[in-house]
DNA sequence: TGTGGGACTG
C-alpha cells in the first residue's frame, strides 16, 4: 500500500498533491498491510477519503485522464472493495457520460462478492442514478428487476429513481401497467408518504398523461415541498393543459407558497404548448416585473413563442439577454434562437448561430432544417438534411429522426413539390424511421395535391394498422386527401370515425363539399358545426362562401357574408371579398359585382379583380373586362393568366386582332405562360404531364408502405 | 455518502 501511495504522489499534479498530508497522516497512524475482503480497516478508511478527494477533483476539473489514473490506483489497493468508493466511481464515470465504464465497476464488484452486492444499497442507487441521468430508463428498470430477483429492496433513494424511470421508459404502448405495479411496490414497502418518492410518483403519472391520479396523490400528501407544487404545474404543462397549470399556480399562491423560477417556467411552457403565445409573453413580462429570476429554460420557451408569432423585436431583446445572462453556451437556448432567425427570413444569422454551436445536437440540426422548410427554402433544407448523415467533427454520424424527415417532407409538400415530398417519404421508409401523425399529414397533403387516390388509400390502411388514424391531424389529412381525389363518401367515413373533431375537420369537410359543387351538403355541415357549438373562423367562411359560389347559392351566400361580420364578428378579409365577387359574378350579377368591388373598404388585390375578370369573361362583358384587366396589370404585371383571359375573350368575340395584340404585349413584357401541369395515377404510379405532352414514364410510388 | 422540479426541433 505504501508503494501505491508513493505512486499516487509521483503521478500527481500539484493540485492533486494537496490531500497528501491527510494520506501521510493515515499512513503513520494505522497498521499497514492488513487486507480484508469484506471490510475496510482504519488505514484504508483514510485512503478512501484520499481517493474520494481525488475523484472529486476529477469532476471539478473535468479531468478524464486523472479519473482513469485514480481508478487504476484504487484497484491496486484494498480500497477497491470499499462500497463507498465503488459507488463514487460509478457516479463519476456517469458524470463523464461513460455509462459503460460505470457499469463495468458495478459488474466487477458484483462478481467479486455476491453477498456484498446484496447488501450494498449505495452501489445499487449509484448505478440506478447513472442510468437515469443518461436517459437509459429501460436499463434502470432492468436493474430494478435484477434487484428484486436477488432480494434487494429499494430504499428512499432508490425508489425515486425507479419511479422516474417507469414514467419515462419505452415499454410498448402504455407505461400504465408498469407504473401501477411500481406504485404498488412503493406502498408495500412503506414509502407511501415518503416525500421524495411521492414527488416522483406525481411526475411519473404526469409523464404518462394521468394527471387525474397525480392530483389524487397530491391532495392527500401530508407534507408538500416547493418541488411537489412544481411537479404538478409542469405535469399539467407537459399535458398541454394550461388551464389546470394556471389553477395549480394560483392555488399554490393561495396556500402561501411563493412560485419560484421553475414554477414560472412551467407555467410559461404550459401556455406555449397550448398555442397561447400572446399570454405566454404577457406572463413572461409579469414574471420579470415581479423580479423572478429568468432562467435559460424560460428564455428558450419565450423564444420559441417569438418564432411562432413572428415577434422579432421581443426575440431581438431576448437575444441581448442571452448574451448578457451568459446563456450563449446553452445549446437549447441557441437552438430556439436559430428558429427565431430562421423563421423570420434571417437565414444568414441562423446559419452563423448554428455554425457557432460547439456541440450540435439533433435539435440544432432540426431547428435550422425546419426553419428553412418553413420559410419555403426546401432545397436548402434538403441540402442540410443530406449533410446530416456524414461525419461531423470526427464524431459518429447524427441520423435524421422523425422530426427531421417530417420537416423536409412537409417543406416540399407546402411548396407544391409533391413528387419530391413523396420521394423523401419513400426514403424514410427505407431508412426504417417510423412516421408519426405530422409525417403522415404532410404525406397526405402531397397525395391530395397529386390526387393520388391509390397511394392515399394505402397510407390510410397503414395508419389504421398503426392506430394513427385516431389522431385528428391524420384524420383531417385523410379527409382532405379523399376530397381532393373527389371521393366525398370516403372522406365522410373518415369524418364519422374521428373520435375528436376540431375546427380543421369541419373546415376541410365544408371546403371539400364546396369544391365538388355540393353546396347544399357543405351548408348542412356548416350549420351542424354551429349547432354542436363550434365557433367558425375566417377559414370556415372562405369555405362556405366559396361553396355557395360554386353551387350558385347567391341569397344564402349574401346572408352568410352578413352573418359573418355582424353575427360572428369576423372581420372580412380579402379572400371573403374575392368569394363574394365570384359568387355574384358567376351568377351573372356582373354589375352588382363591379359595384361590390367599388364599395370595398380595402383596396382590392389581384384575386378580387381576377374573380371579377372571370365573370366578365363568362358573361362576355368586354368593356368591364378590359377595365378590370388593366387593374390587374397595374397590380401584378406578371400575371399571365389575365393576359390569356382577355386575349381569349377577344377571340371568343371574333376580335382576332385585339386578341393577338394582347398576346403580343404579354410577350414584349417578357411573359410566357407556364404550361398547365397535371398528374394522373395509373396502377399506383403517378404520371406528371404538361398540357399538350404525352404521358411520361411516371414515378413509381407503389408499395411504399411497409 | 446521495434525493427531486423547468428547455429547444416537425
Amino acid at each position: 500500500m505504501l508503494h501505491a501511495a508513493v505512486t499516487i504522489a509521483s503521478h500527481s499534479s500539484n493540485s492533486v498533491l494537496r490531500p497528501f498530508h491527510s494520506l501521510s497522516r493515515c499512513l503513520t497512524t494505522s497498521s499497514i498491510g492488513q487486507n480484508s475482503k469484506t471490510g475496510i480497516n482504519a488505514a484504508d478508511s483514510g485512503l478512501v477519503d484520499f481517493f474520494d478527494h481525488l475523484l472529486q477533483q476529477c469532476i471539478n476539473g473535468d479531468h478524464l485522464r486523472q479519473l482513469k489514473q485514480t481508478h487504476s490506483q484504487i484497484i491496486h489497493t484494498s480500497t477497491f472493495l470499499s462500497p463507498f468508493l465503488a459507488a463514487r466511481l460509478v457516479s463519476v464515470y456517469s458524470k463523464f457520460g461513460l455509462l459503460k465504464d460505470a457499469r463495468k465497476v458495478f459488474d466487477t464488484i458484483s462478481k467479486l462478492d455476491e453477498s456484498f452486492i446484496t447488501r450494498n444499497m449505495l452501489l445499487w442507487n449509484s448505478i440506478l442514478r447513472a442510468n437515469v441521468v443518461q436517459g437509459e430508463y429501460n436499463e434502470a428498470l432492468r436493474l430494478y428487476c435484477e434487484m428484486r430477483k436477488v432480494g434487494v429492496l429499494p430504499d428512499g433513494f432508490g425508489f425515486p429513481l425507479i419511479v422516474k424511470a417507469s414514467g419515462r421508459a419505452m415499454v410498448g404502448e402504455s407505461n400504465y401497467k408498469l407504473c401501477t405495479s411500481v406504485h404498488c411496490h412503493v406502498v408495500q414497502l412503506g414509502f407511501r408518504d415518503h416525500m421524495h418518492v411521492v414527488n416522483e410518483l406525481l411526475g411519473m403519472y404526469g409523464k404518462i398523461g394521468r394527471m387525474d391520479i397525480a392530483c389524487k396523490l397530491f391532495d392527500r400528501m401530508p407534507v408538500r415541498t416547493q418541488i411537489s407544487w412544481n411537479v404538478m404545474v409542469s405535469g399539467f404543462a407537459n399535458n398541454s393543459d394550461c388551464e389546470n397549470a394556471s389553477k395549480m399556480f394560483d392555488r399554490m399562491e393561495l396556500e402561501g407558497w411563493e412560485p419560484n423560477c421553475v414554477t414560472w417556467t412551467s407555467l410559461l411552457s404550459s401556455f406555449c404548448k397550448c398555442g397561447r403565445g400572446g399570454e405566454t409573453l404577457r406572463l413572461y413580462r409579469m414574471m420579470r416585473e415581479k423580479g423572478v429570476e429568468v432562467t435559460a429554460e424560460a428564455v428558450a420557451v419565450v423564444l420559441s413563442v417569438c418564432a411562432d408569432m413572428n415577434a422579432f423585436c421581443t426575440a431581438a431583446n431576448l437575444h441581448g439577454y442571452v448574451l448578457k445572462g451568459g446563456f450563449s453556451n446553452y445549446s437549447f437556448v441557441v437552438n430556439s434562437l436559430i428558429c427565431v432567425y430562421g423563421k423570420n427570413c434571417a437565414a444568414k444569422e441562423a446559419e452563423s448561430l448554428f455554425s457557432g454551436l460547439e456541440s450540435k445536437n439533433i435539435v440544432s440540426w432540426n431547428a435550422l432544417i425546419s426553419s428553412y422548410a418553413e420559410s419555403g427554402l426546401c432545397d436548402e433544407a434538403f441540402a442540410l438534411f443530406s449533410q446530416m448523415g456524414k461525419l461531423h467533427d470526427g464524431y459518429a454520424e447524427l441520423k435524421p429522426n422523425v422530426i427531421t424527415w417530417s420537416a423536409v417532407i412537409g417543406g416540399f409538400a407546402a411548396k407544391g413539390r409533391f413528387e419530391e415530398s413523396l420521394e423523401i417519404f419513400r426514403q424514410m421508409q427505407i431508412a426504417e424511421v417510423a412516421g408519426n401523425p405530422v409525417t403522415i399529414a404532410s404525406t397526405l397533403t402531397a397525395c391530395a395535391g397529386l390526387s393520388a387516390h391509390c397511394l392515399g388509400k394505402e397510407i390510410h390502411a397503414h395508419v389504421t394498422r398503426t392506430l394513427l388514424d385516431k389522431k385528428v391531424l391524420v384524420g383531417n389529412g385523410l379527409i382532405n386527401m379523399y376530397m381532393k381525389c373527389a371521393c366525398p363518401e370516403e372522406a365522410n367515413l373518415v369524418f364519422e370515425g374521428l373520435g375528436t373533431r376540431d375546427l380543421f375537420s369541419w373546415n376541410t369537410m365544408i371546403a371539400g363539399y364546396g369544391m365538388l359543387g355540393l353546396g347544399d351538403t357543405a351548408l348542412k355541415f356548416f350549420y351542424n358545426m354551429i349547432n354542436i357549438g363550434f365557433k367558425p373562423d375566417e377559414v370556415t367562411f372562405v369555405a362556405v362562401l366559396s361553396a355557395c359560389s360554386h353551387a350558385g347559392l347567391v341569397a344564402e351566400g349574401r346572408k352568410l357574408f352578413d352573418q359573418m361580420v355582424r353575427g360572428f364578428r369576423i372581420e372580412s378579409q380579402m379572400e371573403h371579398y374575392a368569394c363574394m365577387v365570384d359568387l355574384l359574378g358567376r351568377a351573372g350579377l356582373v354589375l352588382e359585382a363591379i359595384d361590390f368591388v367599388k364599395n370595398m373598404p380595402i383596396e382590392p388585390n389581384a384575386c378580387v379583380w381576377g374573380a371579377l375578370l372571370n365573370s366578365c369573361k363568362m358573361y362576355k362583358n368586354t368593356d368591364a373586362a378590359e377595365e378590370t384587366a388593366a387593374q390587374i396589370f397595374g397590380l401584378e404585371p406578371e400575371m399571365t393568366g389575365s393576359y390569356m383571359l382577355i386575349s381569349n375573350l377577344y377571340a371568343a368575340q371574333g376580335r382576332w386582332e385585339d386578341s393577338a395584340k394582347v398576346r403580343h404585349s404579354a410577350k414584349t413584357v417578357g411573359l410566357k405562360k407556364s404550361p398547365g401541369r397535371s398528374w394522373i395515377e395509373v396502377k399506383k404510379k403517378v404520371h406528371a404531364f404538361l398540357a399538350g405532352e404525352a404521358l411520361d414514364s411516371g414515378m413509381d410510388i407503389g408499395y411504399w408502405i411497409v
